[in-house]
RNA sequence: UGGGCUAUGGCCAAGUGGUUAAGGCAUCGGACUUUGACUCCGACAUCGGUGGUUCGAAUCCACCUAGCCCAGCCA
């Protein structure tokens, strides 16, 4: 696979380099640190990285920090980590505060030229003059104040002269634009919070439309990529580039977010979960959250794989998240070790095998990748397999699996055959009694028979004891987008259970391993010395029906 | 007639006047298989609608329809 669509970004960008108007392209990701990124981020910050390293430029992280009131330094660190995770390395890592003093001298140089004007109407009047969707707005009473008057009150507003939302500063522009952006937008508000960089040493904030043209002009950004909601600020935008005489002139391209159908995203939302401890914090693994799938353990390429087979469209869809998986799938297919687990197990008792006698084979870690190596896997008299493995009576020609009178292939064993079944008080299966035929050790070139299909298994005495935790949507299948979420949330997202794994193998943290047959899995953080806990990350395709 | 944007198969998405309308996911067949996985073959759309321009249109024009965004001193 790893098809990478084309798109028009990357079109614009090479055009712009064939005709020489930029040497190379600098792009950015500039998230607000007020939340945790998610998959749909994932989107905006390698296509900006890719788009730039592919054509000789770089990328930066910068922090659009111009609202201290939501912003905190501990999402910056959470960001930082995510976005290097993801693979994605930053050439300069900055603030928007950085620039805090360039965009004060900024704004003063549009009061100087009549662009700019203090406006000391309330909030609630603000509002009223700017009109509707329909309805042009209306001058404000201070629009024609004296450049000198409002040179002197910005300045008064810097220095802490008035009150929090005292007065703003105001664009002049139009206020019967039909575009609500262009109607005199403010660029500075007064507000007194501490900011996470400047602590104290501004008490007016630059608002976003004027602050972001500015961020990216001053780095040299050549191609600023946003997404669709932001296409009506573009005149805005172009409009602070121009007035504020700024020298590199950056481009503001849009492309439609990131959208994983049926997943929950929404600051609010997760955080409601959290607090309701229906979620164990922003890292679950049920969530798609960056920090979410790390420690689920979907590997970050199979994250890039994914996002450059999508490209980067201009219309807004929808994707179904099994999309995601395939590719994590695909690419764990490759990479991932294998080993024997079973989830759900039953004890299996080869009869004509010795007591206290176990033999060692020596099994590669993936069939294809020989650097891989091989792990020692053990076989005995007391293994465990998979409950699903077992049926007594066998139910039709396609069942491939174990049954009384039935011969299977233990991979890597021997074939075994079923004799006898022990059951508990309740009727569970609890025992199966089988006996194995050495002629058809693995490897030995044995083909006189066909065994009834290949199960896995792990062997008793030597297995190490595992808690697996299987996770499914967190949210219902097919659950109505409109519904509240505590009605759509599915019931079994998440399921613990005991079982085994090959007593040789000692997991790395954050390594994917598939367990034959069964799934992708990988050791959760909360692994102790005496207990190893793998998250599910994603199950294998399966062409069987017959489930029940 | 506020403004801006989008519309290609169940989902994602290429395509910018001449292609049998890429590719991926899903689905359905089949081959292979010591993972019912992987891999491999094969099947699967006339491009929101209607008119028009053209020898020729998903690609140009007109009208229509549907959806999304904009009235924070949020980003």
């Amino acid at each position: 696979m790893i098809m990478e669509n084309r798109n028009f970004i990357r079109t614009i960008i090479e055009e712009d380099l064939r005709s020489k108007k930029h040497a190379f392209p600098i792009t950015r990701f500039p998230p607000e640190p007020n939340g945790f990124l998610h998959l749909g981020h994932a989107r905006a910050i390698l296509m900006n990285y890719h788009l730039a390293m592919e054509h000789g430029g770089y990328f930066n992280l910068r922090f659009d920090d111009t609202n201290p009131v939501k912003e905190d330094v501990l999402f910056v660190e959470a960001m930082k980590e995510d976005i290097a995770w993801l693979g994605c390395k930053w050439k300069n890592l900055l603030y928007a505060s950085d620039y805090f003093e360039e965009m004060y001298q900024r704004a003063m140089l549009l009061v100087e030229k009549g662009l700019a004007y203090v406006c000391d109407l309330s909030a609630e009047e603000i509002k009223n003059y700017r009109g509707d969707l329909k309805t042009p707005g209306q001058n404000s009473p201070y629009r024609e104040r004296s450049i000198e008057e409002n040179r002197k009150i910005f300045e008064g507003m810097r220095n802490g002269e008035f009150a929090d939302g005292e007065r703003v500063l105001r664009a002049k522009i139009d206020m019967a634009s039909p575009n609500m952006n262009l109607r005199d937008p403010i660029i500075y508000r007064i507000q007194r919070a501490t900011h996470h960089n400047t602590k104290d040493q501004w008490c007016i904030y630059p608002m976003y439309d004027f602050a972001h043209p500015l961020e990216d002009a001053i780095e040299g950004i050549t191609h600023s990529l946003c997404s669709l909601e932001f296409e009506d600020h573009r005149p805005i935008y172009d409009w602070f580039v121009k007035h504020c005489e700024m020298p590199n002139v950056p481009r503001q391209i849009e492309f439609g977010k990131l959208i994983i159908a049926n997943q929950i995203t929404g600051k609010r939302h997760i955080r409601k979960l959290v607090e309701e401890g229906i979620v164990e914090g922003w890292d679950d693994p049920r969530l798609i959250t960056l920090s979410g799938l790390r420690r689920r353990g979907i590997p970050p390429k199979a994250i890039e794989n994914f996002i450059k087979a999508l490209g980067l469209p201009k219309s807004q869809g929808e994707t179904e998240i099994e999309m995601f998986y395939e590719y994590v799938r695909d690419y764990l297919s490759v990479e991932a070790r294998r080993v024997h687990g079973v989830i759900d197990p039953i004890k299996v008792v080869i009869t004509n095998y010795p007591e206290n006698q176990v033999e060692t084979l020596e099994v590669p870690y993936h069939k294809d990748r020989e650097a891989f190596g091989t792990r020692p896997v053990y076989f005995g008299r007391h293994l465990y397999i998979e409950r699903d493995d077992f049926i007594e009576e066998k139910p039709n020609k396609k069942w491939k699996r174990l049954s009384l009178g039935i011969e299977v292939r233990l991979m890597h064993a021997y074939f075994i055959k079923a004799n006898h079944v022990i059951y508990d008080e309740q009727g569970n299966v609890l025992e199966v009694h089988c006996t194995y035929d050495p002629e058809t050790k693995s490897g030995s070139g044995f083909d006189a028979r066909k065994p009834n299909g290949n199960i896995h298994f792990v062997e008793a005495t030597t297995a190490k004891s595992v808690e697996v935790r299987l996770y499914e949507n967190l949210l219902k299948q097919d659950s109505d987008s409109s519904a509240a979420i505590e009605e759509r949330l599915n019931p079994s997202s998440k399921v613990v259970k005991h079982g085994f794994i090959e007593g040789a193998v000692s997991p790395e943290p954050a390594e994917a391993f598939q367990f034959t047959r069964l799934g992708y899995f990988a050791l959760d953080k909360d692994t102790k010395d005496d207990q190893l806990v793998f998250n599910r990350v994603v199950e294998l395709k399966s062409s069987y029906k017959l489930k029940k």
